[in-house]
DNA sequence: GATTTTATGTCAACATCGCTGACCAAATCG
DNA sequence: CGATTTGGTCAGCGATGTTGACATAAAATC
């Protein structure tokens, strides 16, 4: 197990403040009942219906929207993400979606014919397609986003602010090492004000 | 209170998310002093990437066990919530799950005939199919579990148990009503097993 | 200048996992 | 008994992912 990458001077606080239920923690597989990184079953099995129900109930009505436009997911997030970073490469895109390029043909291709992405060539590298979304590509993802948005500033104002910080940085460490450099890029073009 | 954005500059759509409160009760303004009922532009930009990613790269281990066998992301599902209510009925399943029967049927069947989910008749209702993970279904949900909760733990880990309380509120936030009433029944009958 | 590499696009084929519509069988209920 | 409920199944469709092979244009390199 290769779970000591970082200090364990937080493991102590959290097993008391993460343990709802009063049950003591499960002894550790393999002897050492020194293990205090052991992440109870009920607390794994409670995240991972959070992450089955929650994001399925988020995505949910912007799904809907897109629906009546004969689009799907995978064209909201070339919308998103082009909106995010107008001008960004093909390359890039693929990237941050990691999915392949016959897959984003097939969304991206549509999105292009039907007005909503507009295309240029490179101005120091005329092989690349930069990716802009044009007024109807803004349109549509602003749409989108103002659903999301009330359905999301609900469920902030329901947990509260502090409650926010922590579902932040919880979704930041579920995201894998491309993920978060991914992320980073990203809150560089347009960085969200932050206390911390 | 103005955000520095620059880019996509709809204005519009600004003032329209920096609107007035709608609740006076906007839970002690104080602490961070950040209200979080103005939900500005790039919060919910953020909490767009972060679900995609955290959610994308969450799954992204059991799909990989997954696929070696065949399987895909449905049969986890099943795998998952049979574990978590043995003796459930094809119904509920439906009803947690909220897909049809006919996609249930393309994984359930499957895992039935392959020994991993046994099926036992109802006994006050012999019409009901009730679900529970045969031996091999068990240890292919457990090793699924086990992926996943060394990626949850790491990230759990990471934010702190302050977080990690505010990621379970805001996520149980993102859920529709018919979620939150499904999680309550499967927090009910949480199965407390225990040790490996 | 010729060659190779890179960025992008495309065709063909396939798999997963959603969907609808239709229809069937068994068990329960009124 | 007849109607409803529970579950299964067939046939077909659609969205989104995959691999592999190949094409083209521009850039980079020898």
């Amino acid at each position: 197990m290769s779970t000591s990458l970082t200090k364990s001077g937080d493991m102590a606080a959290m097993r008391d403040a993460v343990a709802d239920p009063p049950l003591p923690a499960a002894a550790a597989p393999g002897g050492a009942g020194r293990n205090l990184l052991f992440l109870r079953e009920e607390e794994l099995r409670l995240a991972q219906d959070l992450l089955f129900f929650g994001y399925r109930d988020f995505t949910a009505g912007a799904d809907q929207i897109l629906a009546e436009l004969g689009m799907g997911r995978a064209h909201h997030r070339v919308l998103h993400f082009v909106g995010r970073r107008p001008g960004i490469t093909v390359g890039e895109l693929l990237a941050i979606l990691a999915i392949t390029k016959q897959s984003l043909g097939r969304v991206l291709t549509p999105l292009v014919e039907e007005g909503y992405v507009t295309q240029s060539a490179g101005r120091s590298d005329r092989r690349q397609r930069l990716l802009t979304l044009a007024p109807k590509g803004v349109a549509l993802e602003r749409t989108l986003f103002e659903r999301q948005r009330e359905w999301v500033m609900r469920a902030y104002r329901e947990a509260g602010p502090v409650a926010v910080d922590g579902f932040r940085r919880v979704m930041r460490g579920l995201m894998g090492e491309e993920a978060r450099a991914q992320l980073e890029r990203l809150e560089q073009a347009a960085p969200l004000r932050r206390a911390e």
